[in-house]
DNA sequence: CGAGCCCGGGG
DNA sequence: GTGTACGGGCTCG
C-alpha cells in the first residue's frame, strides 16, 4: 500500500464488472498526474414510512427482487438513520443498491407498498454523491492508501478503498493550455466541417507557444511549425496536448466549434483523438447546450464562463473573444481580414499566411490570459459548490445553487427534496406569477447629475434577516406571536429557529465578509484572487431567490419567494420616500436600486443619506452608493411610458454604459445598429444639434440607394429542413428560391437576404443579396422597420417626433419636412 | 393575438 | 449528464 496525497480535479465513473468504478483524476504535490480507482462506493436512496414499525418494513424491502435485462437483483443493504426532512427530524430507511440504475427498478416495486410516505434522493448524480459522501472538495488536497494497478490508463493508477480530506490546501497553479484553430471557409458564413479542413492550430501557455500549419511559408517565427497535411496536423495537435499534460484545456467557444471540429476531422482520417487520460476520446454531451468532456482534463470553454457565472460583472453587449478581451485585458485580437484566409491559403501568400499564424497564436494567448482571469472564480466556485470544474464552469445559476444546497444538506443531515413531479410542475407553471420587485417607471428623457444607490445583495440579506425558508414557514412555535410578511395576513416565518436556507446563505455571506476584510487588510496587488472569490460568493447568494421561484427547483417555495419580494418592496419604497423628503428626485427604481437626481446637492450628501438609512435598516440589509453619472437617458416603450431595464449612462470620464439595447445580432442589419449607437452617443455627449443632420443624411442615403448592400443584409439560419417549416418566414422563402435556382441549400446554412421593393409580406420581398442590386432594396422597409424602431425611442428624448420619419416611399414631402 | 422560430459564439 | 434547463424579439397565420 502506498500513501497517496493528491489534488483531485476531475472525477468519472463507469460500470465495470457489474459495479460502479470511480476514477479520481488529480495531481500529486510533486506535480505528477495520477488516477485513483475506487470500486467500493454503493449507490443509495431513502424511504420515509408512515409508522414506526421499521423491522417489518425493512424485512419487506430486503425481500424485493427486480429484473432488468437478464439480471435479477435486490437491495444490497439497509440502514436506519436519523435525518431531517422539511424541518422535522425523523428516522429514514437508507437503502443501498449495487448499481445506480437498480434504484429506479427497485423504487418501482417499493413506491406502491403500504405505508411508504416518501422515496427520496433516488436521482442524485453518482459522481457528486461520491464526492459529498467522502467529504471531498475538488482541488483541495486529499489522501488515500492505494495499490498501483494497470488498467490501461496513460497515467499512474492506484486502487484505493477510501479517500479523505483533512486539509484546506488548494491546488493553486494548474497547468493551463489554451488552443484555437483556423479553418478554411470560403463562404464566410456557415462552418462546414465536412468540406473545409483545419488550416492551423495554435497553443499557448506560460512559456509555451506553438502554431502548427500544413502550408510551408517563409517565416522567422520559430514557434510556427510545419507538417504535411491536415492529418499530420491533427496527430501533432494530439501529441502537444498529451505531452503538455494540462489540468485545464482552455478554448473560446470550443464546446461548439474548436473541439467538435477537431474531432470531426480526426474521424475523417480515422485518427483516434484519444486525449483523455484513460485514452478515451472526448465525449460530446448534447442537450440544449453542447459540451465536450475530456476524461481527466478540465476542458473549459471560456465563452460559457463569461456568458454564465461572470456575465453580471461584465455586462457586455457582445461576448466575442475580442469584446471580452477588451473588457478584461484591455487588449484586442489581431486585426486581420479573416474572410481572406482561404484566398491567402489558395494563393500560398507567405506574408499573409504568416499574419494569420500570428493571429491564430494571439487568439490562444488571449484565451489563455482570459482563463487566468477566470481561474480564481472557477476555483472558488468548485470549492463552494463542490462540483468538478468541467461542470461548474457550465452550470446555470439554478444548478449551482441546487448543488450547493445538496452538498450542504449532507452537512446538516437534511434529506434532499425531490424534483417536482408532473403534477407539481403543472401547478407551478400555471400558478399566477409571483409579484416581483418594486419598479418606478422612469419618465423617458435625458437627465443630468444622477446618483445611483442600491441594496447590497438585497434578496439574500432579506432571506437571512427574516429567516425565510420552507421549513420556517408558518411554524407552530410562533403561531401566537406571528410576524406577518408585509402586506400578507396569513404567512409568517419562525423567529426562534434558523431555517436551512437562511443558514447556508448566512455561511456564504459570512465567508464573503471575511474575504472582504482580508482584501481590506491586504495590499491591492495581492487581492485579485480575493476579489474573484468574493464575486463568486455574491453571485451565488444572489441566485437563491431565483432558485426558490424556479419551476424545476427542489426547494421551490412560492411562499418564500413572495415573502422575499414583499420585504424587498417594503425596503425600497421606504428608501424612496425618505430620499424625496430629503430633496432628492427619483428618476428610476427597479427592485433594489434607485436613480436620484442630486439637483443642488453633492455626492457627499448622498453618502450621508445612505449612512442615515443604514442606521435604520435591520440585520444584514444595507444600502450602498453605486456611483455618480453626469448624464443618463431613459427611452420610452411603444405606449410612451419608460422602458424598464433599458437605459444608457455616461460617467464623468465620458464612458458610456448601455443596458438593454441589442446591438450584436446577425438578424439586425448593420445599418440599424450603427445608427442606434451613434444617436445614443450624440445624445449623451450633448451633441444633439448633430442628430438631425446625421439622421437626415443617413435617411437620404438609404433613400437614394447609397447604402452598401452588406449593411442591409439580414442573416438568418435555416435551423431545420425546408419541408419541416410550418411557418414560411423570409429566410425560408429565400432558401426555397435558392433551391429553385439550383443552389445547394441545407439545414444549418445561414441565409442572407435583403428586403427589396415589391408587394406582399416580407417573405415575398426577401431576395438573395446577389440577385438584387442597390437600386432595388426597399428603402421604406429599412427606414420604417429597421432604423426608426432602433432610434424612435431615442429621438423622442430630444423632441424629434419619430412620426415625422414615417416615410412611405411615395411621399417625398414628408421626408423634406424632416429635413 | 398566440405560436413558432431565431439570436448568441466560432472562420 | 444515463433526463427535463434561457429570455427576449420578430413574423406569420
Amino acid at each position: 500500500m502506498t500513501k497517496l496525497m493528491l489534488y483531485p480535479l476531475e472525477v468519472d465513473y463507469k460500470v465495470v464488472g457489474g459495479r460502479p468504478r470511480f476514477y479520481i483524476f488529480g495531481r500529486t504535490q510533486k506535480g505528477e498526474q495520477i488516477c485513483l480507482i475506487d470500486e467500493t462506493f454503493r449507490p443509495y436512496f431513502y424511504i420515509l414510512i408512515n409508522h414506526a414499525n421499521f423491522d417489518s418494513f425493512v424485512k419487506k424491502i430486503k425481500s424485493i427482487k427486480a429484473r432488468r435485462r437478464d439480471r435479477e437483483f435486490g437491495v444490497v443493504d439497509v440502514e436506519i438513520v436519523r435525518k431531517k426532512y422539511k424541518g422535522a427530524e425523523q428516522k429514514a430507511i437508507k437503502v443501498y443498491t449495487k448499481l445506480p440504475k437498480d434504484i429506479d427498478a427497485l423504487v418501482d416495486k417499493i413506491k406502491d407498498l403500504p405505508d411508504v410516505a416518501e422515496i427520496l434522493e433516488t436521482d442524485i448524480l453518482l459522481i457528486r454523491r461520491y464526492l459529498i459522501e467522502n467529504h471531498i472538495t475538488p482541488w483541495v488536497l486529499s489522501e488515500a492508501d492505494g495499490e498501483e494497478i494497470n488498467i490501461g490508463l496513460s497515467i499512474k493508477t492506484y486502487r484505493v478503498s477510501s479517500i479523505s480530506q483533512n486539509s484546506t490546501d488548494v491546488y493553486e497553479n494548474p497547468k493551463i493550455l489554451a488552443f484555437d484553430i483556423e479553418t478554411y471557409n470560403p463562404t464566410g458564413k456557415e462552418f462546414d466541417m465536412s468540406k473545409n479542413p483545419i488550416l492551423m492550430i495554435s497553443f499557448y501557455s506560460d512559456g509555451f507557444k506553438k502554431v502548427i500549419t500544413h502550408k510551408r511559408i517563409k517565416t522567422d517565427k520559430e514557434y510556427i511549425t510545419f507538417v504535411d497535411g491536415e492529418m499530420e496536423l491533427l496527430e501533432q495537435a494530439k501529441k502537444v496536448i498529451q505531452d503538455f499534460q494540462p489540468d485545464i484545456l482552455a478554448g473560446y467557444y470550443s464546446d461548439n466549434f474548436d473541439l467538435p471540429y477537431l474531432m470531426y476531422r480526426a474521424k475523417k482520417y480515422r485518427i483516434d483523438f484519444d486525449i483523455g487520460l484513460d485514452k478515451s476520446e472526448p465525449m460530446v454531451r448534447s442537450g440544449s447546450e453542447t459540451s465536450i468532456k475530456i476524461r481527466g482534463i478540465s476542458h473549459v470553454d471560456l465563452y460559457k464562463v463569461f456568458i454564465g457565472i461572470m456575465e453580471r460583472r461584465l455586462n457586455l453587449t457582445s461576448y466575442s473573444l475580442d469584446s471580452v478581451s477588451e473588457a478584461l485585458l484591455g487588449e484586442h485580437k489581431d486585426v486581420v481580414d479573416i474572410e481572406n484566409l482561404w484566398t491567402s491559403w489558395n494563393n500560398e501568400n507567405d506574408e499573409e499566411l504568416e499574419k494569420f499564424a500570428v493571429y491564430n497564436l494571439k487568439d490562444s494567448e488571449l484565451t489563455y490570459r482570459l482563463c487566468l482571469e477566470a481561474k480564481d472564480v472557477l476555483q472558488e466556485l468548485v470549492r463552494m459548490v463542490g462540483v468538478p470544474m468541467f461542470n461548474s464552469a457550465r452550470m446555470a445559476f439554478s444548478q449551482l445553487v441546487e448543488w450547493y444546497l445538496i452538498r450542504r444538506s449532507a452537512d446538516f443531515d437534511e434529506i434532499v427534496p425531490n424534483k417536482p413531479n408532473h403534477k407539481e410542475l403543472v401547478e407551478r407553471m400555471t400558478a399566477d406569477s409571483i409579484k416581483g420587485g418594486f419598479v418606478f417607471t422612469p419618465e423617458p428623457g435625458v437627465y443630468e447629475n444622477l446618483a445611483v444607490l442600491d441594496f447590497r445583495s438585497l434578496y439574500p440579506s432579506i432571506i437571512v434577516t427574516h429567516n425565510l425558508s420552507p421549513s420556517t414557514l408558518n411554524c407552530k412555535c410562533c403561531k401566537y406571536s406571528p410576524k406577518y410578511v408585509p402586506g400578507q395576513d396569513k404567512n409568517w416565518f419562525c423567529s426562534k429557529k434558523d431555517g436551512f436556507i437562511p443558514k447556508v446563505i448566512r455561511d456564504i455571506l459570512d465567508r464573503r465578509t471575511r474575504i472582504k476584510d482580508m482584501i481590506w487588510d491586504k495590499k491591492e496587488d495581492e487581492s485579485g484572487v480575493l476579489h474573484s472569490r468574493e464575486l463568486v460568493l455574491k453571485t451565488l447568494a444572489n441566485a437563491f431567490y431565483g432558485y426558490l421561484s424556479f419551476f424545476l427547483s427542489r426547494w421551490y417555495s412560492r411562499e418564500c419567494a413572495s415573502a422575499v419580494t414583499a420585504y424587498g418592496r417594503k425596503y425600497i419604497t421606504e428608501v424612496i420616500n425618505w430620499s424625496s423628503s430629503e430633496g432628492f428626485e427619483l428618476v428610476y427604481s427597479d427592485t433594489d436600486s434607485v436613480f436620484l437626481i442630486l439637483h443642488d446637492k453633492e455626492v457627499s450628501d448622498i453618502i450621508k443619506f445612505r449612512d442615515k438609512v443604514n442606521d435604520f435598516l435591520p440585520g444584514l440589509i444595507e444600502l450602498e452608493y453605486e456611483g455618480h453619472y453626469n448624464k443618463a437617458l431613459f427611452v420610452p416603450t411603444k405606449d410612451g411610458t419608460g422602458a424598464k431595464k433599458k437605459y444608457a449612462l455616461m460617467d464623468s470620464r465620458k464612458h458610456i454604459t448601455v443596458k438593454g439595447f441589442e446591438f450584436i445580432r446577425r438578424n439586425i442589419p448593420k445599418i440599424a445598429r450603427e445608427v442606434q449607437f451613434e444617436i445614443i452617443r450624440l445624445i449623451l455627449r450633448d451633441e444633439k444639434d448633430k442628430i438631425k443632420d446625421f439622421l437626415d443624411k443617413m435617411i437620404n442615403r438609404v433613400e437614394d440607394h447609397k447604402i452598401p448592400k452588406d449593411k442591409l443584409i439580414i442573416s438568418t439560419q435555416l435551423s431545420k429542413k425546408i419541408e419541416d417549416y410550418e411557418m414560411i418566414m423570409p429566410h425560408v422563402a429565400v432558401a426555397k428560391r435558392m433551391i429553385e435556382q439550383g443552389q445547394d441549400v441545407s439545414e444549418g446554412d445561414i441565409i442572407d437576404y435583403v428586403i427589396c421593393k415589391g408587394e406582399g409580406k416580407l417573405k415575398d420581398k426577401a431576395r438573395v443579396p446577389t440577385e438584387c442590386d442597390s437600386s432595388e432594396y426597399d428603402a421604406e422597409y429599412y427606414i420604417n422597420n429597421q432604423i426608426i424602431p432602433a432610434v424612435d425611442g431615442l429621438l423622442s428624448l430630444v423632441n424629434m417626433d419619430p412620426a415625422r420619419f414615417n416615410y412611405d416611399g411615395k411621399d417625398q414631402e414628408k421626408l423634406d419636412k424632416f429635413i
